[in-house]
DNA sequence: CCCGGCGCCTGAGGGC
DNA sequence: TGCCCTCAGGCGCCGG
């Protein structure tokens, strides 16, 4: 990536708004990948703090400490220091842009930027600088994320971190406990892959096309699934969240890698935002499931 | 315990 | 032009 990560990031938001995207696991992961080679062993100098709701905890307790390491936990990116830890969820419209030689000082009273067109701008939150001139701007337009800031020994107690589920593509994730979890739940199977607690790191974009590989209909009951349905659906998210992980992320909206580029897994969604369905040609439908938009296809899947 | 529904938050887009 | 309504959705919380 050399040179690309030089210059703000103004090929955010130049695309036509399809529709709003959270990070979920790929994204976090490509996130996590991209800070990585960037951030371990530079110091935290100084943090501010435009969104005082977002920011919990006391960030003046890690500043002055090297990264050691930087982790994700579904779709919670940790950033580890010397003695504390940064954990940052962006939920919706969170975005990591981290900019080599940024803004200076934005408390001096320079006009703020209109939204999309370079870092810092109106949807900036808090902004890191590290030592090296790397400077890390939490952007979320919404404001659903946060950053928390604990001692490193805290972490696993944190009540969120401690109650997720495993991850697709990891040793815990197996068809018997797939089998297991969802035996007896009468609840929509897309509100199961949904549940953190159950499997971490899916949202509704890798819900969707999980479905979509594995040919299940996203409002069967999540009990009601035999066991070909399961392993099915087992290898389908695992299907689903790789080629997320490979094509970077998805292509949408507010999701942008650290130097600001788009993903683009969303070229090769099967059902998400899809009007024709990639399998049998047939209309994609849209139906409200445990209270967010499915996208599947009535025919293929049952 | 389990499930559904709401609030948080902002901007885009549609109807009139 | 401009106002009002709906929609987007991860997660904490509340109620049945």
């Amino acid at each position: 990536m050399p040179g690309a990560h030089r210059g703000p990031s103004e090929r955010v938001g130049s695309g036509k708004c399809l529709a709003k995207c959270m990070p979920e696991l790929p994204e976090v992961e490509t996130i996590r990948e991209g800070l990585r080679d960037r951030l371990v062993g530079k110091r935290l100098i100084n943090v501010e703090n435009l969104s005082p709701k977002q920011l919990i905890g006391d960030v003046a307790d890690a500043v002055g400490q090297t990264v050691k390491k930087i982790e994700r936990q579904g779709k919670v990116l940790i950033l580890n220091l010397r003695e504390s830890s940064l954990l940052f969820h962006l939920k919706m419209t969170g975005q990591l842009i981290l900019v080599e030689n940024g803004e200076p000082e934005l408390s001096g009273g320079h006009p703020v930027p209109k939204f999309g067109s370079e870092v810092p701008n109106k949807t900036t939150r808090i902004i890191l600088r590290f030592s090296g001139q790397e400077t890390l701007y939490f952007n979320d337009l919404r404001k659903f994320g946060w950053l928390k800031v604990l001692s490193t020994a805290e972490v696993k107690n944190e009540p969120l971190i401690k109650s997720l589920g495993p991850e697709p593509l990891s040793a815990g994730f197996t068809k018997p406990y797939l089998a297991e979890r969802s035996a007896k739940k009468s609840g929509p199977i897309k509100g199961f892959l949904l549940d953190q607690t159950i499997i971490a790191g899916i949202g509704n974009i890798y819900a969707d096309e999980a479905l979509w590989y594995a040919r299940i209909r996203p409002d069967r009951p999540a009990g009601s699934l035999n066991e070909a349905e399961v392993g099915r659906l087992y290898t389908a998210t695992n299907k689903a969240i790789e080629l997320g992980i490979k094509h970077r992320g998805t292509s949408f909206d507010s999701y942008v890698t650290i130097e600001g580029e788009r993903g683009n897994y969303l070229h090769h969604a099967k059902a998400y935002h899809q009007t024709e369905c990639a399998r049998c040609k047939g209309p994609i439908e849209k139906k409200k499931i445990a209270g967010r938009t499915a996208h599947f296809c009535p025919r293929c899947q049952k």
